[in-house]
RNA sequence: GCGCCCGUAGCUCAGCGGAUCAGAGUAUUGGCCUCCGAAGCCAAGGGUCGUGGGUUCGAAUCCCGCCGGGCGCGCCA
């Protein structure tokens, strides 16, 4: 059935049309207004026309009315159409408010869904953490807000493909190799030194014992080479050597120690954001850029088209040319790539790969790159505006009101597998995206974690454990429901519900236009009160079986809806708590 | 210094493709369980929307300056 907000909208094109023949198409803008005195729905197009037409907002409104009133009263769910203060209103009759009781509960699962004119294929890269440690609380969040933009924007109408980028092919995984092998021959209770910046973590003494269990001692050598040099002057320089002397050592088993080391990270990772019912449909390796040699193309098609020039023996791409601060180096003069060249690379390629749009959740840390990224691709003469970076603003954890010290380097970071087994992961994934992702967001541990009446997240699952409740209580058949007596539904309480429940597929049309999740999240907080107060206000299951039978499907679409909002965004709906 | 993000009630934040947006939660105060779950509800107080200009019939919302906070400015990834 047609939504009655695109029911009005035609009407009023039309309407325009014939009011300002020649103003030209005009958008056409319906809103719920908050004050019921105006009506179920509100057009302020008389504003816009005022100028063209010298006459006053109002005399154009009121002439709106007479000319498209016939149409919107035969529409059957409008009253005569009423002028305020320049504003085009229009009331839904009764009988026509309740009809989105019987759609959720007809379209179950799928109320909401949105079907767009032009369904675009997308992919959603997102986490993309380093693999040489655990997810942090930061990677929480991009997980959290990816997961559920993803799941948005499928519900929307799009489809969407959910990949995570690996960067395997880094210096980083050299040094984790390395500390993996080093924590290993220490186990062994071969003496070696620790280079300060190689990886600290205890994670790291676990892939080491577990390299020992699948493979003994096939990865002991005389570690004569490893000695750390006494000045230790430039500890970079300290650490490349390590790593030649490693590779040196081991042969061809450094490629297979490098190997266990990062199936070990991803194998962590994925089991993580498993739990934390985020999945990802490809895990894209960045090694694989290179053994494709696509890298080398990618650089190869810049050069071509005259945007690379060598300097101080450093291959630079142009990007100043293409709106970024400065020049940025694509190959070093050691000959090695960077990781802005293998990132063109990728960013090509997934346009190769056909989708109509490119959405990359990154931290905010990063959105210094966000232009050298376009400008590549503007200079591969591939459509950059195909590419959206959403940028993710730090999380910072409160506990007992104290702000928690985070940072690698202090080794003080918390992990998101602690974070979620401290609050649970309904909790962390409702936290997360309780705010707009280019907002700081200060995640306060112990409410989170609070039981209570406080929490926001048990606010709306115990709305709809309440209604699994009543339902329980009532213990007749939901199906019959859809023939319900809806128009014994009058109450003002009632017809919030309605109203709620109607701007549900307007609300997930707008989030997903604005990559905006936490919008789902404000919204069900809003249902959930409206429900509350309900309940409190009257009885649901009353003698009156008419009666009690269309408040039953009324609170069988509230649920619904409930439902369908939080698994969005991966949080349960449960019938208990 | 340059660039990006943010300044809205005591606190944490929505609202920012103009009007019908001065809002929510929390905190404070006072009420509501012999009745479908009180993890709930009802009520009260509390803000010149950082600041100064500009555009407009109209600005929290758009533009410019300033102040304050966060982040970034590697031949790291």
């Amino acid at each position: 059935m047609d939504d009655p907000k695109d029911i009005l909208r035609r009407i009023l094109e039309e309407g325009v049309r014939r009011v300002a023949p020649g103003a030209g198409p005009v958008e056409i803008h319906l809103e719920r207004p908050k004050n019921p005195a105006h009506g179920d729905l509100s057009c302020n197009v008389a504003f816009l026309l005022a100028k063209a037409l010298k006459r006053s907002p109002h005399d154009i409104a009121r002439q709106l009315a007479e000319i498209t009133g016939e149409a919107v009263i035969g529409e059957r769910i409008f009253e005569w159409p009423t002028v305020a203060g320049g504003f085009y209103n229009v009331r839904q009759t009764a009988g026509a408010k309740n009809t989105v009781v019987q759609r959720a509960l007809a379209e179950g699962p799928d109320f909401g869904r949105g079907r767009p004119a032009r369904a675009e294929h997308i992919l959603i890269e997102f986490v993309s953490a380093n693999p040489t440690g655990p997810l942090h609380v930061g990677h929480g969040r991009g997980a959290a807000y990816g997961a559920s933009l993803a799941s948005l924007l499928e519900f929307a109408g799009h489809r969407v493909t959910r990949e995570y980028y690996v960067n395997d092919a880094g210096r980083q995984m050299d040094i984790l190799a390395l500390s993996v092998w080093l924590r290993y021959l220490q186990a062994r209770g071969v003496v070696v030194p620790f280079p300060e910046q190689g990886y600290r973590g205890d994670y790291v003494r676990d892939i080491a014992a577990r390299l020992a269990d699948a493979h003994v001692a096939r990865y002991a050598r005389d570690p004569g080479g490893l000695r750390l040099s006494e000045a230790l002057a430039d500890p970079d320089r300290e650490l490349d050597r390590l790593i030649d002397a490693a590779r040196m050592l081991l042969g061809e088993d450094w490629g297979r120690l490098h190997r266990f080391a990062l199936e070990e990270m991803l194998a962590d990772q994925r089991a993580d954001l498993a739990e934390f019912r985020t999945e990802f449909d490809h895990w894209f390796s960045e090694q694989s850029l290179y053994d494709s040699g696509a890298v080398a193309r990618t650089v190869a098609a810049l050069e071509e088209r005259g945007h690379v020039y060598p300097k101080d023996g450093a291959l630079w791409f142009r990007s100043s040319a293409f709106g970024d601060e400065k020049d940025r180096v694509l190959r070093r003069e050691n000959g090695q790539y960077t990781y802005f060249a293998s990132d063109i690379a990728y960013h090509a390629g997934k346009l190769a790969r056909g989708y109509d749009r490119l959405i990359d959740v990154w931290g905010a840390d990063h959105h210094g790159y966000v232009a050298r990224v376009k400008g590549a691709l503007a200079a591969l003469g591939l459509p950059c505006e195909a590419l959206t970076v959403a940028l993710v603003q730090f999380a910072v954890l409160y506990r007992g009101g104290q702000k928690l010290a985070m940072g690698k380097r202090s080794g003080e970071f918390v992990t998101l597998r602690e974070l979620r087994r401290e609050v649970g992961n309904d909790a962390a994934r409702f936290f997360y995206v309780l705010r707009k992702c280019d907002q700081h967001l200060d995640f306060d541990l112990d409410l989170a974690r609070s039981e209570s009446q406080d929490n926001p997240v048990y606010y709306v699952q115990y709305a709809h454990a309440r209604l699994c409740s009543v339902f329980a209580q009532w213990g007749g058949d939901p199906a019959s429901l859809l023939e319900a007596p809806l128009e014994a539904l009058v109450h003002h309480r009632e017809l919030e519900l309605m109203q709620r429940l109607a701007e549900f597929p307007e609300l997930i049309a707008s989030a997903a236009t604005e990559l905006a999740p936490h919008a789902i999240a404000f919204y069900l907080r809003g249902l959930a009160g409206t429900l509350h107060s309900y309940y409190n206000a009257e009885r649901i299951l009353v003698e009156d079986t008419r009666l009690r039978d269309a408040r039953l499907a009324l609170c069988a679409a509230v649920r619904q809806t409930l439902a369908n909002g939080l698994a969005l965004l991966g949080v349960r709906a449960p019938e208990k708590m």
